[in-house]
RNA sequence: GCCAUGGUGGCGGAACUGGUAUACGCGCACGACUCAAAAUCGUGUUCCCGUAAGGGAUUGUGGGUUCAAGUCCCACCCAUGGCACCA
């Protein structure tokens, strides 16, 4: 009699041959048919790997080796994203060094990732924090510079005033610190940028190309918020001055009733030099805070400026106001008013009394007074009082009207874009330090090649103080002066470390493992071998959460368009397939230290082992789905897991028919759902075949040999343990896939439903092929089918072949 | 407010091009083993009526199409995620 699979045991033993046997490392070169997947790196913080992790790695990882044992040379790397803020603050409250606790953590982390059984190719490892990686986040900082790409310029910036540093838009909540909830100040400081709005176009047609998520498409496409459309020029009555207007709409310009400018336009600014009460708004306006104006909701305010604008097309007067709702840093800074088919130009001009006219007819055809708001639809619409549009479909009239101002010389075609210059500037100590240095004048110098990496000082302070820690290096000081010349200083700033992340893709590609022969590589002036990158790039199956939608993901796709463009790297793309785990949440709510409902994974592990912890994970629900946290399921796949290997070990001589079909419709199941990272139902389907065996008393050799493979992606460790303990040779992660017979899913009878005017009343079981007239006889003599038939006519009869017999009765 | 996705037992969730709704698991109940408990095994388990056979109801709500609707169409309600005066 077999022993009680024993997890604690068996998994560290696959884990070290694995190790021993290089069983995941690969031939970046000799692979033949590669296939690279990737998970988002993590974060190496001292909480240690959480569910979240498992969540995204355990099934990503399951994936991978489904791939692997398909034939492909699967390459799943894994690092560190070890730049940022909380290795920072951890050093401010305890002094101890972030190059010491990540060092620490990292290793803690690999330990434990160790621990899961993924098949990670350790020896190429990554670490943004080592100087051989920040190496080359700087020399891609140098190659944005030299194209014109990284910029200086003086702007306005988030800034917490209790934290004393500038945030990122994505560290900004309804204009609170994301940490500390104080109110975020807008502060000019001088910053550098990436000029990643020279990508729009190329990153919103680029979507065309890859198989994404389409919410994730949609969020970066709004995010780009690419628009076309016409700048109109208005002459104001009676002066020399002409205000611009930014609209996509153009073909309702028949309608236009008024304009109105912000408080920061040129126009209002000069109005309010002669009018105390513009004056007055305007002010009011600038003082109000983003939280305010939040407040105050959609209620329109606005003052009347006393001038007027005149419509070229209509000869209308269109009486010019200033409003905060328009805003000074989007378009123009103007907008023409169109009250009768735009919502927030009807509240306006309600609230105002301004006339609203109706330029469009709906698909209603209703052309009364506009009495409430009526949003023009993009598809459906016919133009009236509106001249020679007058009866044209409002996209067709969209064009004409274009041209038609375009030709007066009114306007000019446009498009504008809503995604702003990537702002790369962090006055903090744990990141990479910009490779710049300024001459006594003040002017910026690239750092040349040879000198990097421009090291990370050591002697600074953490204590924020609103000024880069970098500005205290003595040492960073005299570092310069020494290569530069007296007078010279550095770059005091850092790198936001989303730039760590833009190109990493690219590194685990061209290195050979963490402090090891990477030191080797940073010599060397390649970026990446072409041939290499040609070979593995783009990312075949990249996995990670929904919210770097915005910025990793479309910062990394930037980055490697640049690099295409400098010729280093030969894909436009850098991730051809993209998934989103789900989020696991605790009672409802997101998992956060500082709620302290954070589920750690370490306990269940230690008591259940990693397969089973990970297969739970896999079977509560789809993966894209996630959900709530609930230990109670964990008992279910660890009795799956027991009772998986005490059927294994029994043998019988033979299966039957019926459990040999069985084998071969779970291989089917599990060579669908797999791939397609439907692990619940995969898993499920192995749960039903095991409910069979056990009926059966055992399996036979061939079937526990398909077995033992199915389970590999999903159980590793149970399922090299049980290849071995039926004698199969070598890892089992190493067989091929298990193929499924299609002649032995048939069977030679089913059963079949009868239903008597759409109620199901009874069962019968009829050979496969009999032909339709046999089965509706045999169904109707069904005895509780009969039943239901005594006195009444048969109007119509229907078979669907295997399934069921639909009888109309009257 | 706008956009997207989704509402199925006590719970997590299955369900192919419309074709026996509730697979699989958890939990629960009863039984076996045990001095007892845990573990394990067996049986049952959508709800209501019925000892049973059987009948009725049921996939957020209300309509519709169809021999047949969780699945398709219309209206509405609710939940989650994203965006939020972007012209």
């Amino acid at each position: 009699m077999q022993q009680a699979y024993d997890a604690s045991a068996v998994e560290p033993k696959w884990q070290k041959k694995w190790e021993e046997l290089k069983a995941y490392e690969v031939d970046l070169k000799k692979a033949k048919d590669p296939y690279y997947s990737m998970v988002m790196w993590p974060y190496p913080s001292g909480d240690k790997l959480h569910v979240g992790h498992w969540y995204n790695f355990g099934p990503a990882d399951s994936y991978s080796r489904f791939m692997r044992m398909q034939g492909k040379d699967v390459f799943t790397p894994m690092g560190f994203d070890a730049f940022g803020l909380p290795a920072e603050n951890y050093a401010v409250k305890t002094g101890i060094h972030p190059t010491e606790s990540i060092a620490k953590n990292v290793e803690t982390m690999i330990a434990q990732l160790k621990r899961m059984g993924c098949m990670y190719d350790w020896s190429k490892s990554e670490n943004s924090s080592a100087p051989s990686y920040y190496k080359w986040t700087q020399w891609v900082f140098l190659k944005l510079f030299e194209h014109d790409l990284a910029f200086r310029k003086k702007q306005d910036v988030n800034f917490c005033p209790k934290c004393q540093t500038v945030l990122a838009n994505e560290q900004c909540q309804d204009g609170k610190c994301e940490r500390c909830e104080s109110e975020v100040e807008q502060k000019p400081m001088t910053q550098w940028f990436f000029r990643i709005t020279k990508y729009a176009d190329r990153l919103v047609d680029g979507l065309e190309s890859i198989d994404w998520p389409e919410k994730t498409k949609t969020m970066q496409r709004h995010w780009i918020g690419r628009k076309h459309g016409i700048n109109i020029v208005y002459e104001v009555k009676g002066s020399a001055d002409s205000i611009t207007c930014f609209t996509t709409r153009p073909d309702t310009n028949f309608g236009a009733t008024f304009i109105v400018v912000a408080p920061e336009h040129a126009f209002a600014q000069k109005v309010a030099k002669e009018n105390p009460e513009v004056a007055g708004y305007i002010q009011a306006a600038s003082k109000k805070s983003e939280l305010e104006r939040q407040e105050e909701g959609r209620k329109k305010t606005g003052v009347f400026t006393g001038h007027y604008a005149v419509n070229n097309l209509s000869g209308y007067e269109m009486p010019i106001w200033v409003s905060d709702f328009v805003l000074g840093g989007f378009g123009t800074g103007a907008v023409v008013g169109v009250p009768g088919h735009d919502l927030r130009d009807f509240e306006f001009a309600e609230t105002f009394g301004i006339p609203v006219l109706r330029v469009v007819v709906g698909p209603d055809g209703d052309t009364s007074k506009i009495t409430k708001p009526e949003q023009v639809q993009e598809d459906a619409g016919t133009m009236v009082n509106s001249d020679f549009l007058d009866g044209m479909e409002i996209m067709a009239a969209k064009e004409k009207i274009m041209d038609h101002i375009a030709a007066k010389g009114w306007g000019e075609k446009i498009t504008t874009y809503r995604l702003r210059d990537w702002s790369i500037s962090r006055q903090r100590y744990w990141g990479a330090p910009i490779p710049i240095v300024y001459d006594p004048e003040g002017n910026p110098h690239p750092i040349p090649e040879e000198h990097l990496p421009w090291l990370l000082p050591t002697d600074v302070e953490f204590k924020p103080t609103g000024t880069a820690p970098l500005a205290q290096s003595k040492e960073l000081k005299v570092r310069t002066e020494k290569l530069f010349g007296k007078g010279w200083t550095p770059e005091v700033d850092t790198m936001d470390t989303f730039v760590c992340s833009s190109f990493y893709q690219f590194m685990y590609l061209s290195t050979e493992g963490v402090g090891t022969k990477s030191e080797a590589r940073s010599q060397k002036s390649d970026f990446i071998d072409p041939k290499i990158e040609k070979k593995w790039m783009p990312v075949d199956m990249y996995i990670g959460g929904a919210e770097h939608a915005c910025m990793h993901l479309i910062y990394a796709r930037f980055v490697t368009m640049a690099l295409k463009d400098f010729g280093f790297v030969q894909c436009e793309e850098p991730f051809k397939k993209l998934v989103h785990q789900g989020i696991i949440t605790n009672q409802g709510a997101k998992m956060s230290k500082s709620k302290g409902n954070v589920v750690s994974p370490d306990a269940f592990v230690e008591r259940h082992g990693a397969d089973v912890f990970r297969m739970y994970l896999m079977f509560m629900g789809p993966f894209t789905d996630g959900g709530d946290w609930s230990d109670t399921g964990i008992k279910g796949i660890d009795r799956f897991v027991q009772r998986m290997w005490k059927v294994l070990n029994k043998r019988v001589d033979q299966c039957s028919p019926q459990v040999r079909a069985k084998v071969h419709a779970t291989v089917k199941k599990c060579t669908e759902d797999i791939p397609a990272l439907r692990f619940n139902t995969a898993i499920a389907a192995l749960m039903e075949l095991l409910n069979d065996l056990e009926k059966q008393g055992g399996i036979a050799q061939e079937g526990a040999e398909i077995v033992a493979r199915l389970l590999a992606p999903l159980a590793p460790h149970l399922a090299e343990e049980l290849w071995e303990s039926i004698g199969g040779q070598g890892f089992v992660i190493d067989q091929p896939w298990p193929e499924f017979d299609p002649a032995l899913l048939k069977t030679d009878s089913a059963t079949v439903a009868v239903q008597v005017n759409g109620k199901v009343r009874g069962q019968i079981e009829v050979a496969t092929d009999a032909a339709e007239a046999e089965v509706i006889a045999q169904a109707k003599e069904e005895p509780n089918v009969a039943k239901h038939l005594e006195g009444k006519q048969v109007r119509k009869a229907i078979y669907v072949k295997g399934r069921l017999v639909s009888l109309v009765v009257s």
